[in-house]
Order: C-alpha cells, then structure tokens, then sequence
DNA sequence: CGCGGATTTGACGAACCTCAAAGCCAGTGG
DNA sequence: CCACTGGCTTTGAGGTTCGTCAAATCCGCG
C-alpha cells in the first residue's frame, strides 16, 4: 500500500473499495530534483499534490536574506490543499532530496471529496493534522530553548516519519544540514552545530554519516524536549456513515511514540 | 449586517440570498466574561464557534508554567473547523475581553456546506487565512527582532480589525497586556515594556489610556517591520457556478493598507 | 486614601549571534 | 592513487539581544 494511504490510515480506517473515487482520479507523477522548487510564493496553485518521496520544505524568504522554514513535508503529506480556495501561494515549498510527488488538478480533487465522505473525513484529517503541527512549531520557537527545540524537532520527524512509512526505525535519517535545522527552529547554524555536540555529549543523540540521527533514549530525549504526541492526533478512528466514530480500542497517549 | 458576514465578505462576494442556509442553522450564541475558557485543552470539541464581538486568545501551556498564545481571535473569526474532524483540542482558548459567540454543531455545519457551494468556498477561504495567519506568526517569532515582532502584530491587528468590522480606525484599542504580547512573540513582558517605550520615543506608536494604541505612520512602521498584507488574501473574489473566479478590478498589493 | 494589578526601570546574567579560521568530507580530475 | 576543490561543520573569541530579579511607579477602583 502505498505511504499516504497508509498515513492517512493512521487517523482513519480505509479498505481498499473506499480508495476507489480517488484511485480514479486523472493525476500524474512529478519528480523534483533536490533543489527543485515545487511552488513558488505568488504563484496561483491549482493543484494538490502528495509527497511519495523524498522531503521538502515550506518556507518564506524575507527581504534582506532571512529564511524561516514553516515546516517539512514528509512522505505520505498532502499540500496546498489551500488552493482549493483559489488563491496565490504566499510562501515557497522546495524539495531537498529527490522527491517524487503526486499532481491533481484541484477541481478534480474537489469532485472527489464531494462524492466520499469517507474520503473527505481523511484528507479533512490531514489538513488539521498540518495545521496542528504549525501550532506546535509556534510553541517551540516561541517558548523553547535550543537543545528542546532541536529534540522536539528530531522526536516530532522521527514519530511522523514511522506514521507515514509504518517502519518503526531506530535510526532515522533526516536530510537536514544545519542551516535548514537552523531556519526551521529560529536559530543559526553555529548555534545548532554547538547545541548539537553538546547533545552528543550528553549522549541524547549520536550522528553516522549522511545526516543519520539516532534518538539514543525517545523517553528521556521527550522529557527533556517536552515533546508529547497529543497533538499529531494519531489515535485511530473508524468511518461509520461518513461520521467517524472513536474507536475505545486504541485509546492511547502517547510520550514519545 | 453582522460582522462575520462582513469579514467573509472580503474574500468573497456574497449576497443576503446566499446566506439563507446558514441563517436558518439552528444556532445559539454564547457570552464569555474576559478570563472565561470556551474550550480546554483536551475537550473533545463538537462545535464550531462564531466570534461576533471582543477578543480571545488560542494557547498552550507548558508543564513548568510557559505560555504561548497561538493566535488572536478577533470579531468575524470563525474557529474549530477542526472539530469537524471530531478531534480532541490540542490548546486551549480563553476571551480576554467579554465575548459574545454565536455556536453551531458541527454535524448541522457540514450540512451547511454540502448544500451551499458558496459558503463552504467563504468558509474555506476562512480556514486559509486562518491557516496563513499562523504561517506568519511562525516566520514572525523565528527570524524577527523584537521591534519587528511587536509591530508586525500590531499591524496585523490593526488590518484584521478593519477588515471584520469595516471601520477605517486609525487608533487601535487592543486589550492586551504586556504578558500578553510577550507570550504571543515569545518574549518577556520585561522586554516588551522596554521595546514598546523604545517604539514610542521613536514616534513609530502612541499609546493612550486603557490600551488604546495609535500607529504614527503605517506605512514607515510596515517597512521597518517587513509588514506586508498579502499573507491575509483580502483579494475580494467573485463566486460563480460554486468555483471562485478572480475579480480583474481588484488587483492590488497592500504594504500595510 | 489605600489596595492590587500592570508597567516601568535598573543592574546584572545568560542564551544566542557574528565573524572568522580551521577541519572534515565527498566528489573530481590529473 | 593522490591532490584539489567546494560545501558543510566545528571551534574560538567577543558582542548583542533578550532574560531574570527586584524595586519603584503608575493607575483604576473601592
């Protein structure tokens, strides 16, 4: 199955029929170089599009050279599902690995989540999903130190990166360098590479090579962060008349996973 | 005609007809006292709240007492379009003034916008901004100066005010503390009473009693703040067969106006 | 007038930034 | 196979912005 459906699934479950009115959907796949912008801000966007492969990110570039990045877009995500609403993109998404991304005409798009409830339950998920996740990159960089940002961070990709893929990876490899860690939590680099050793240090993380990170303990990792799981909303529900219904068998919060 | 259709309307152009489906849900409105929650981290939300006057704050509270506010709510806002995906609140939100809320089930709203093409695009443009507004905040807590950050949030104000209620005020009254917009930008009061002296002695603000804050020049405060407007989508639409199609006679770029 | 909450001011400290040089790869070409 | 290159990371020294603590002031209100 393929990694959305399988994201999506994390929130709510789908058999294969329910996939049939997007299955169906006229759509074509589109390989970004890393590098490669995907929107650009102003653009008018009618399309949405899903991430197969590969990591982007979401940005804004201000004037004088300042980057912040808003957030990442993992396998599995869904995005610009604002254009539904017609409007120009007021931020840039760049791909910074390979990626291999899903293209549907908004309107198309739009047809289809009116003629599956079911279906537009899941894609509605991940739309307040995303919008969770920005509310949570506001907490961290408003109210958190750097060594709880960057764990935060790392603990935040690695539970989205195992939602999305269903792997339950150790190690994860995140194709940051420190610039991107540093735009993304409102830091710079030098700041990043020191909090970073010292967190080797302190044996919270250890480092191999090409950007792979192991979390050595997620418990202690998410104490210290302050990171808590609530807010990916990944308890599962189950689709009953188009209604989702919360299922009692799943009840779990999670710290750290 | 009441603020919200009001605010709706600076995107798209709605006629009284239009309204109709939704002037016929059935509804109730709600006052909050200044201090009062409308909803807790944790409740499992099955409304959609309508603000019509005064202002609320959306939040987070850390463990160890650290707050951040989200986002404002202002008059016109419309929020928890989330609990249509029958989620449990990951924040909480709290009137800072006297509110009054209109309160609509979530089940009678996603009827709403099945049957009325044109709303659910006025309440999809909602969700957008919304979406948008926290995007900025992102980019204004992780890469701007206190000075930035304070006037930034003061212009967004002051241009979502006029939006929602039509009136061109040049003196904003913003109920805010200085703890307040400290836990807004992710500063301390302490530096915000600094920044906020420093602004005035700079004849970028003026403040009067009980909150009332004046912009000196807009236009200079927008520039030494990289305010720009185009992140709140005030272009105005025009609705036909359900799809919005872009009004020609409209196009225009605000820097703070 | 006096109380309580918010704001301001001052002195000092910490977290994070800037600039700059050195180190570390991975890839390329001789 | 080795030297060279360019990009990223690390390290160091010193500076700035913002935070902390605490006292003083202001202001609305009973």
């Amino acid at each position: 199955m393929s990694v959305f459906k399988k994201r999506l699934g994390q929130y709510v479950s789908l058999g294969e029929d329910d996939w049939l009115p997007f299955d169906e959907l006229d759509h074509h796949e589109q390989v970004y170089l890393a590098g490669d912008d995907i929107v650009q801000a102003g653009d008018e966007i009618r399309q949405v599009f899903i991430v197969m492969e590969g990591w982007a990110i979401r940005y804004r570039l201000l004037e004088d050279g300042r980057r912040q990045i808003v957030n990442f877009m993992l396998p599995g995500d869904v995005f610009d599902l604002q254009s539904l609403a017609d409007l120009k993109a007021d931020h840039s998404l760049t791909a910074i690995t390979e990626c291999k991304v899903l293209v549907i005409s908004s309107s198309v798009f739009v047809n289809m989540l009116q003629t599956s409830a079911s279906l537009a339950s899941a894609f509605w998920w991940s739309a307040v999903q995303e919008e969770s996740i920005l509310r949570e990159q506001i907490v961290r960089i408003g109210r958190r130190s750097a060594r709880e940002r960057i764990g935060h961070l790392l603990l935040e990709l690695h539970r989205r990166f195992v939602g999305a893929t269903g792997m339950e990876v150790e190690r994860l490899t995140v194709p940051l360098t420190r610039a991107d860690i540093a735009d993304a939590l409102g830091l710079t680099p030098v700041h990043v590479s020191r909090t970073m050793s010292a967190m080797r240090r302190a044996d919270l993380i250890t480092e191999g090579r090409g950007g792979e990170i192991t979390i050595v303990d997620r418990a202690k990792l998410a104490r210290l962060s302050h990171f808590d799981t609530d807010y990916l909303h990944l308890k599962k529900l189950h689709i009953t008349s188009g209604r989702p219904v919360r299922d009692a068998g799943e009840a779990q919060r999670g710290l750290a996973d």
